[in-house]
DNA sequence: CGAAGTCATGACATCGGTGTCATAGCAGTT
DNA sequence: AACTGCTATGACACCGATGTCATGACTTCG
């Protein structure tokens, strides 16, 4: 591979003329750059980056780290992969910014992480961001020294500056315009109340129900999956007949997930009911393979993986910068409700004949 | 940051001793040995890669490119990832061999390509890998002089080594299962032509109904989606409704892809025709949210991505370390077809009924 | 006992860029 | 004419590892 040297010499200038070409930090003749550059194409000359770096101390590194990162919950498999989307979110800023990332993998290992850590510090990487595969709480052995890191789908106990979805608020919001498009009992089947993300959207949940005015009912709040490999399917069926059974069932049910739902939609068929028309669902993910694939189509919440991804990245890029932003905790970002036809609206004349009816009935 | 030199001197030794602590490439005293350790680990020492590669020429990083590589057809928006397997199946065998991945994505333009491989050139990579978003065929500008570079879900007309899907077989396969399982008549609702996945399926489709006995039969292979924006809902719609209302209708129906197949259910179903008693479905791709979440639960075929990746990075690795397995071309892989709920056997007692009804009507 | 071999260690150059400083040429200023 | 200021360029050291070679101490063997 070409040197700096070989270039010189091809054009007849010192190595530092050279450098000047490439980093056009001095002024340089007109022939004598024209010179240089000739000569860089001709030998194919690619600058070395690990030389650059040797004096300068910056590497144009992200370090990137995926996967399981401390287990407290037993492997929940998880069939979507949305660490891809915060990667993508992470990655295009970078890139606009001049970095490029270099990325490994726990392969379900937390324990892999400081091996990993290491060998990103051995490639002097400016920043370390973690990206879980779903939304927790970790205890990170980072051994990062004074690298700047940044948690994402995740926080810990030590204010370790972390990006985090809006659970709470993307349920809050879509609860909301459930209840703004006239449903009132709105049944919620949950995913695992041992992880985070249930906790929360069961506050938003709550919370969107209360300022709507309308009274929380224990019994249309039931969980229907556990992360344990059993037959979750019977769970969410029971949880469905335990809510058609309400003298006052619900006009709406809302799922833990965008899976649960396209399940649902099984179950609520084969009990000879239709979507929407009998039942509205919505789901939780916006996993548009599903979401958009379903007929009909899914309301759902969009989880804001994107956005979450390129905030962090801001974020890294801001500490690296030495930036006083320093964000100390947890940043919640929020995702868009996405109305889809599997929820019809109950208002005005639609809300009069529903209530003629449970008159009658 | 700490460097050789801090550690040397903190230890009372000279820097080479130090290297050699490291390297393990030279005997040291065990006294010595101690010292050193002790040093490094209170200097929370890492040694700089950059300037191991300064001497070594070996970076130890491998370059990946992901997304867009060159745009044959117009943009399919891709709504499952599959690339994500295939970087975890790289990133698993190059971690395994010390290698650490680098990655970009394109963003949905090749015109970035050959910026990005500048960028990996400058780190120095020792090869570049290349995934595209779905098997396609390629022409790459990639600017990548002598440095290996190999194909994943992708090909082109050089002769680069390529590591993409066997369609072909992989649908020769599930066909071949549902005829052993007692299915004659089988549809094969297609994809759009244009892609290179629908001509190799077809051609597998084809050469299991010709290797079981079974005579062609074109009223049955039928496209069904167009990666065009439109209704492509109807399309499939009409493809079922001329199937079903042919003479001797399929037993069983394939599909291009397992979202094809979620739709199907819920068009089945709507014309009051159960799955699998009425009529079994089959998809393609083991889409496991939906495949194994659809009740019930959906016959498929792996695309085997995370084994592409897997092979792709061994390719690699050979090709950095210059062994004789050069590569030309595609090599092939296969995927396991998934049997599930939703393709009945029609054998022996089953197929029995099935002859008496057939001759009754 | 001396030669040969092994072990443990250090001095020094080197990889490919860039920061610092020096220098030469030439215009404009007083 | 002497001085100042700017442009264009080169010499040289340096970043942090490691390869090469040399050296001194000690063991082993004829």
């Amino acid at each position: 591979m070409a040197t700096i040297y070989d270039v010189a010499k091809a054009a007849s200038v010192s190595p530092k003329t050279v450098s000047r070409v490439l980093n056009g930090d001095a002024p340089v003749g007109r022939e004598t750059r024209k010179a240089v550059e000739t000569a860089m194409a001709e030998l194919g000359y690619v600058p070395s980056n690990a030389a650059r770096m040797m004096r300068s101390n910056r590497s144009g590194l992200i370090g990137l780290v995926t996967g399981a990162l401390s287990h407290k919950l037993e492997p929940m498999e998880p069939t979507g992969l949305p660490d891809l989307y915060i990667v993508q979110g992470i990655q295009k800023v970078m890139a606009d910014s001049g970095k490029t990332l270099i990325i490994a993998d726990t392969g379900g290992t937390s324990a892999k992480v400081p091996q990993l850590v290491r060998t990103f510090l051995q490639h002097r990487v400016e920043a370390l961001v973690y990206v879980a595969d779903y939304h927790q709480q970790v205890t990170l052995d980072t051994g990062a020294g004074n690298c700047p890191v940044v948690l994402v789908n995740c926080f810990d106990a030590d204010g370790t500056p972390a990006i985090v979805p809006d659970d709470e608020r993307c349920q809050f919001d879509l609860v909301t315009d459930l209840v703004r498009s006239g449903h009132e009992r709105i049944a919620y089947l949950t995913l695992d109340p041992a992880m985070v993300a249930t906790k929360l959207r069961s506050k938003g949940y709550r919370a969107a129900l209360e300022a709507a005015g309308i009274p929380y009912d224990g019994a249309l709040e039931i969980m229907a999956r556990r992360n344990v490999e059993d037959d979750d399917g019977r769970l969410l069926q029971r949880a469905l007949d335990s809510v058609l059974a309400l003298d006052k069932p619900p006009t709406v049910i809302c799922c833990g997930n965008d899976e649960m739902a396209l399940r649902l939609y099984g179950l609520i068929r084969s009990r000879g009911l239709r979507i929407p028309e009998d039942f509205s669902v919505a789901g939780f993910d916006n996993y548009r393979a599903i979401a958009e694939t379903l007929y009909p189509p899914l309301t759902t919440v969009e989880l804001p993986y994107l956005a979450m991804g390129q905030r962090a990245a801001e974020i890294a890029l801001g500490m690296i910068n030495g930036e006083s932003e320093q964000l100390a905790g947890s940043e919640m970002v929020p995702g868009p409700v996405h109305w889809r036809s599997s929820v019809t609206a109950l208002n005005s004349v639609t809300k009069l004949r529903s209530n003629i009816g449970s008159t009658f009935s």
